[in-house]
DNA sequence: GCAAATCAGTTGACATATCAACTAATGCTT
DNA sequence: AAGCATTAGTTGATATGTCAACTGATTTGC
């Protein structure tokens, strides 16, 4: 967690001068990833790194700064397709080389245990995941 | 950083019922730690896990629910020292085994794995650490 | 020995996060 | 087809986080 949150500054201290946060970036490079017609509001929550139940401000405030609008969904009128704009794309792409060298600090492992550590960390999370998981499910009763 | 958000959020839905969050439960933690003598705001910022600026305001809380007392340090007057409560002790001391066995949950990975797992992220946090302390040089001129 | 710099902590203004209650649309059931 | 449950998303109240400016105490340099 301490590791985690370093990278989180580290990304920040990248991204937050072009005024989004972490979580922003994090939002914008989920719709670019998505293409041409976006996605569903709460399939973007889905996708986040951190969860976050505030999903609706967050795009709201990436909406009035022009680099994602929104439009109703015509065959299921409840829901609401979010698409990065081409402001947004731009902001990305000037911030594409600066995250990915700031990150390149992550290279003291080599390749292999790089890899090694990704995989336990994907090991780990199932099983945190379950705990979470049942914890719920004892809460819900 | 995914897996840190699932672990936090599971360590939050055993300690948040008692009605403090998972940074108050990482300064009591870090209080009980301490001692008797306890510690000065600054020194329990710098030990938290995740950093944070708004460290005097997250002691108010505690010393609000009389988890937390402060006093001036005679000697000199600029800090103050707290400490953890008797009530606070309790406090942990009730959350201390659900809290470890929630974390049992990271025994999917084996006693081997899980050390190499930390010797891993060491490795990396070194990496970034440094990183996010040149950036910091480079904005500040 | 005194002004300037530094340090520990606090405060105010503001942004963001969180939770529960809500609206509107759709699906399911009989 | 009516009624209830579910789903997608929003909103309001409130708590918490964040940044910069500030106070008061202690060092440091000259």
């Amino acid at each position: 967690m301490r590791t985690a949150d370093l990278i989180r500054r580290l990304v920040g201290s990248v991204v937050e001068p072009h005024d989004i946060t972490v979580q922003q970036y994090n939002v914008l490079r989920i719709l670019r990833g998505a293409g041409e017609q976006g996605l569903p509001t709460l399939e973007i929550a889905e996708r986040m790194i951190e969860q976050t139940p505030g999903i609706t401000r967050l795009i709201d405030r990436l909406e009035e700064k022009k680099l994602v609008d929104r439009k109703r969904c015509e065959e299921d009128r409840r829901r609401v397709w979010c698409r990065i704009t081409p402001t947004g794309i731009a902001l990305l792409a000037k911030l594409d080389a600066p995250v990915h060298e700031s990150l390149s600090s992550l290279s003291t492992l080599g390749a292999r245990d790089l890899a090694q550590l990704v995989e336990h960390l994907d090991r780990a999370r199932e099983g945190v995941h379950h705990a979470l998981a049942t914890n719920h499910e004892i809460k819900s009763r």
